[in-house]
DNA sequence: TTAAACCTTCCCCCATAGTGGAAGGTCAAG
DNA sequence: CTTGACCTTCCACTATGGGGGAAGGTTTAA
């Protein structure tokens, strides 16, 4: 199938699916005499494996090191293990650091609301942004 | 005093407080003869102004807007009360997502653990990342 | 035959917040 | 007079995941 079909069945626009190629991800397809790419279901399910990989948290680099792993002969179910339990971990991590910037926030809007603009001055710039709130 | 003091005294590199002029965050500053930069206090105060903003999670394009409303001679306060609750709601959104990508990680560490990277077949590229579990 | 719908490569663009380097001007001390 | 520490501008690059459009070749259906 060519390009477009494979977009079609698949969901990605052909666009995507040539930037793929490029980072590794899928690898170069044979080509018809007129130079056109050919794929079969094996690149289909290929892009359905980067989708999954993708809503996983993984990041397309990281994505592509699993595949190249498969690609040389070795299973990457190690690698794998690997990538998520530091996926987790970057993920507890930033919902850590949201928290404490949503805790920032409420103070900063309560404070918003506690303060009059009439006493807000040039120098300020504006006074509900002032000091990184020592409370913590 | 020149870029290179103010450098010191606010701690942004030179070349954040050029990048910040850019941006429309810190006014064109008055040249000596020589073309230099001259920079006062209130350029000092106005970098840990854009510093705590960036604290509290805005951008440098919606620092930017509430620099010019001051510099238009509004009180920015509305503004920043606005971006303050906008912000709280991305934040609170983020967290939520990364909340259900972080139960989706240990749904998949998990699995991870109980398959036997024995069955894992090339055509899977990896069998751990396998559907997007209908669970949810 | 010709127009639409494909396909190809190429290079540039988005946002974010800067960082790096090159090539050149200036100024103070030794 | 020269060396080092400043300063200037300009252009390119980082990571992320693509998108836009140009200029050209091919195929398919009317």
């Amino acid at each position: 199938m060519r390009i477009g079909e494979l977009a079609t069945v698949s969901g990605h626009p052909t666009r995507t699916i040539r930037f793929y190629e490029t980072r590794g991800l899928l690898p170069e397809p044979t080509r018809t005499t007129n130079g056109y790419r050919e794929y079969n279901e094996g690149d289909s399910d290929r892009l359905d494996f980067i989708r999954n990989a993708q809503t996983a948290g993984l990041t397309l680099a990281e994505i592509a090191s699993i595949i190249r792993l498969r690609d040389d002969g070795t299973a990457p179910c190690r690698h794998v293990n690997e990538l998520l339990d530091a996926k987790l971990v970057d993920v507890q991590e930033r919902i850590a650091q949201l928290g404490v910037l949503r805790t920032e926030l409420n103070q900063l809007i309560r404070r918003g609301r506690s303060l009059d603009p009439e006493d807000c001055t040039v120098n300020d710039i504006c006074h509900i942004l002032r000091p990184p709130d020592r409370t913590c």
